[in-house]
RNA sequence: GCGGAUGUGGUGAAAUUGGUAGACACGCUAGAUUUAGGUUCUAGUGCCGCAAGGCGUGAAGGUUCAAGUCCUUUCAUCCGCACCA
């Protein structure tokens, strides 16, 4: 009898020979078809989470999976080390960003690796690190040169108590999360990418990508938010000016009741400057966060400039007014309102009594304009010269009549915004740039010079960006002529470094440049991308913009890095709380007469809502500990089995031991038969008993399963055909030396298929049937078709829709026969009773149903 | 507010094109074995009902011989929204 299967032991052992074999290092084979996996790179915030577990095993999956298919696998790892937390660390615990992100990777590295992943650490990449973003500043400049880089001024949210930037995370509730002090938005002069200037391609190219989520391309597609409407320009009674209005219902414009622009336009302060009130009501607009999601949300208010814009069909006059849910940054910043048939414009008209006129006319005659806009499609009425017509006729006729008159022209734009890249803050990748202070110049530093490096010696002692407070940093000279000059202070988004970092795999010693090109032809694009859905739209969309300004610049690379893409649910956890209301770990609590205590003084616990897992509810779980506990390849194994990757993921303790069980009781079933079954590659025998020819057919069968649900991402289907193949494998008692070969069969196929899941522990019983090769470069077994056809087949039989019986039939019974069994089943006798058969449908190979009545 | 998703037993979930709802597990119940215990094995387990049978895929309608799947309406929950990553 075999010994318990020792995981720690086997684990390390098993890793530690993948190392020492090099055996997921790979280089270029052109003569090998190759395969890149990617998982999206972790943040290292300290420790691994059950989010980095579930996307890094599904990854891996892949990678052993691909890799046994016999392609030459990329899977590399790397770390996107600079951001915000680094930050507030070195704020609260006083250490230096690079070295509390640099522990962290130390820490992270070491958990992934006690996951045993198939990873080629030799091309590991550190974002945080000068020799990564030493090539993304050349690029930069590159793009700069290109037209696609430049600079505007463009709003921040400010705190007035600390002086410094913060981002939308740390508003809360219109207020600095520190300070507690009301947000100010206020202007600065910052980077820009012109990721506009692709828009429509963007766009269009989703279609190129049938790998990819339908819904993450519609999410990019509303994203990237085209829409057909009308530019109008109308003069502003008594005044100079003229308002440049955007509209995509230019069939409504007979339902015009008032017009409107942004807080920040222009005219704003030009017309209403002087007013009474004016400037309240801009700190009132102000005040609302930056966010799309605050600016809708919040109150509609408006603020009345006294000037009227005349209605160019009606002649009537309407009121300008200055209003808070006008963005500067789409269309023109200004519209005309028609509340009729616009949500907003409506709640705006009620609060300041501004007329609601209907002019498309609804189906539902009872619904009262008055209360409720309508928002689709209809005839015309209240219109002049577009009554009766339909909308869209009407939007074409209203774009001709005005571009006849000269005062507006059909257009096209995009929701999509240009990327803004400056960030005030120290961790990142400096702005290559510096200004001349003789005449303010902007001024790219030359390559030789690159890359301009973060200084170490920087203090938190006062807020703000310490690149801003350094005493000589920022200080330099102009490279063109020797001039003093200060360097740009900002740093870049960090999702630049996330646009490019698949690339720097491909060639991670590479010092000229960021990668070659010969490797870049070689891997590019990446095949199967995989990572978190959170993702579906901006790092996926500025990575997709990334590569064709890379092209425009240059550099060999595909337009779309990513020609598959799997994105998977987050993983969830009840949130906890005691008496006080503070949030509370899931080991801070247990169980006591099935009441939830905390562990600390036996309080009551009050459980809440299921939530994404966040440091901030402290609904979080430390995978580490069930690696400990029970093993890479038991956690590895639970995470696939429960729930579709593309699902959420609601973490439970519960069944993680149920993966562990099973993994001991393979490693038993295998150990206990190994001594009576045939040795390995010995020839296969003429004659099997039925049980045999069963087991065998099942193999088969599962084997073919098995891979298809792998390609499909089907983990938790994939894990219950290997079960339901180990639960027949149990229950098969070979009839004699001939069945032991099915047997042997079913047993290393088991094996096999289990090896891309529970990696350490197929290798262990790889070597215990006798094999000296690792497992991890055996190839995927090969089904026989021949076994997995079978000759009956067994259907249900309905009788007005419900089953009565279920049938077996040879496949090529007739209709006239199958009738006849069917018929004849006690079960379907009873449901007819005496009652006249109406119908009988046979659906070859699926149903029978009998219509009585 | 806008956009995207999800809803099936006590729990996680299965279910080609509409065609035997609940595979595979977790949990639970009973029994057996062993151990100090975690284990292991056998049987059972959607709900109601003694049974016959009936009812069951968030809710309400509809189409169909047949609906978890298609259509209409509706409710609930979760995610993203441009400076978190």
């Amino acid at each position: 009898m075999s010994d318990r299967y020792n995981i720690k032991e086997s684990e390390a052992r098993w890793q530690k020979a993948w190392d020492e074999q090099k055996c997921f290092e790979v280089t270029e084979e052109p003569s090998k078809e190759k395969y890149y996996v990617l998982a999206m790179l972790p943040y290292p915030s300290g420790r691994i989470h059950v989010g980095h577990v579930r996307n890094y095993t599904l990854s891996d999956v892949v990678a052993r999976y691909k890799k046994a298919k016999g392609y030459n696998v990329l899977n590399p790892m790397g770390w996107d080390a600079l951001g915000l937390p680094a930050e507030n660390a070195a704020m609260d615990r006083n250490v230096h960003p690079a070295d509390w992100t640099n522990d962290n990777i130390a820490q992270m590295k070491a958990q992934l690796k006690s996951m045993g992943l198939a990873i080629d650490w030799s091309r590991e990449v550190s974002t945080c690190e000068p020799d990564y973003y030493k090539h993304e500043q050349k690029m930069f400049i590159q793009m700069y040169e290109q037209g696609l880089a430049y600079r505007k001024e463009s709003v921040v949210n400010w705190d007035p108590v600390d002086n410094t930037v913060l981002a939308n995370e740390q508003v809360v509730d219109g207020k600095g999360w520190r300070t507690g002090a009301p947000v100010e938005r206020r202007k600065l002069n910052q980077w820009f990418l012109k990721i506009t200037e692709y828009a429509d391609e963007l766009l269009e190219s989703l279609q190129d990508l049938p790998r990819w989520p339908e819904k993450v391309r519609i999410m990019q597609l509303n994203w990237i938010g085209k829409s057909q409407g009308m530019n109008a320009e109308f003069p502003i009674d008594e005044s100079e000016e003229s308002l440049k209005i955007y509209t995509t219902r230019p069939d409504t414009i007979f339902g015009a009741t008032f017009f409107a622009m942004a807080a920040d336009h222009p005219l704003a302060q030009k017309l209403a400057g002087d007013k009474e009130g004016y400037e309240d009501f801009i700190q009132q607009c102000q005040s609302v966060g930056t966010s799309e999601e605050a600016i809708e949300k919040a109150e509609k208010i408006g603020f009345n400039t006294g000037y009227t814009i005349t209605h160019p069909f009606t002649g009537k006059k309407l009121p300008l007014y200055i209003a808070n849910f006008i963005l500067m940054d789409y269309g023109t910043g200004a519209i005309y309102g028609c509340p009729a048939h616009d949500t907003r414009d409506h709640e705006f008209a009620k609060k300041y009594n501004v007329d609601i006129i209907q002019v498309v006319s609804s189906p539902d005659d009872a619904a009262d304009i008055q209360d409720e806009p309508y928002l689709g499609p209809g005839d015309m009425i209240n219109s002049e010269f577009l009554d009766g017509m339909e909308s869209e006729d009407a939007k074409k006729a209203v774009i001709q009549k005005l571009e006849e008159k000269n005062l507006g022209q059909g257009a096209t734009i995009f929701r999509l915004r240009d990327w803004g890249l400056s960030r005030q803050r120290y961790w990142g990748c400096p702005i290559p740039f510096v200004y001349r202070e003789s005449d303010g110049a902007c001024i790219p530093v030359p390559e030789d010079q690159l890359p301009v490096e973060l200084p170490k010696d920087i203090n938190y002692d006062e807020p703000g960006n310490p690149l801003d407070r350094h005493p000589t940093w920022k200080y330099t000279t102009c490279p063109e002529t020797g001039e003093p000059a200060i360097r740009e202070t900002d740093t870049c988004d960090t999702f630049f470094e996330s646009s490019w970092y698949f690339l720097r795999y491909l060639d991670p010693n590479n010092s000229e440049r960021g990668f070659s090109d010969e490797a870049s032809q070689y891997w590019m694009a990446v095949d199967q991308y995989i990572g978190g859905v959170e993702h579906a739209v901006l790092h996926l969309l500025y990575s997709r913009f990334f590569t064709r300004a890379l092209k425009a610049c240059g550099y060999a690379v595909p337009d779309e890095p990513f020609s598959g893409l799997f994105t998977q649910g987050m993983v969830t956890h009840e949130t906890y709380q005691d008496e006080t209301g503070n949030w509370l770990y899931p080991n801070e609590i247990h169980k006591v007469d099935g009441q939830w205590m905390t562990v600390d003084g036996n309080k009551p616990v009050k459980t809440g809502a299921i939530t994404k897992m966040s440091k901030s509810k402290k609904n979080t779980v430390d995978p580490q500990d069930i690696i400990d506990t029970y093993g890479a390849d038991a956690a590895r194994f639970f995470i696939l089995s429960d729930s579709p990757p593309d699902r959420d993921l609601e973490w439970s303790e519960a069944g993680i031991e149920g993966a562990w069980r099973y993994a001991n009781k393979i490693y038993k079933v295998v150990q206990d038969s190994i001594a009576d079954l045939p040795q390995k590659d010995s020839s296969k025998p003429a004659n099997f008993s039925d049980q045999a020819s069963e087991l065998r057919s099942q193999t088969h069968k599962t084997i073919k399963a098995v891979a298809s649900d792998i390609e499909a991402f089907h983990m938790n289907k994939a894990v219950a055909r290997i079960r339901e193949l180990s639960n027949a494998i149990t229950a098969f008692k070979p009839q004699s030396d001939d069945d032991k070969w099915a047997s042997r069969e079913a047993i290393e196929t088991l094996v096999q298929l289990i090896a891309p899941m529970m990696p350490h522990l197929a290798e262990e019983l790889w070597a215990a049937l006798g094999y000296e090769s690792l497992i991890a470069n055996t190839p995927w077994p090969e089904f026989d078709e021949s076994l997995i056809a079978s000759d009956t087949l067994t259907i249900g039989v309905q009788v007005n829709g419900k089953v009565r019986a279920t049938i077996s039939l040879p496949q090529d019974a007739d209709e006239t026969a199958v009738k006849e069994i069917a018929l004849a089943e006690p079960g379907v006798q009873k449901a007819v009773n005496d009652k006249e058969i109406r119908k009988f449908i046979y659906v070859p190979g699926r149903i029978v149903n009998v219509v009585v009545g």
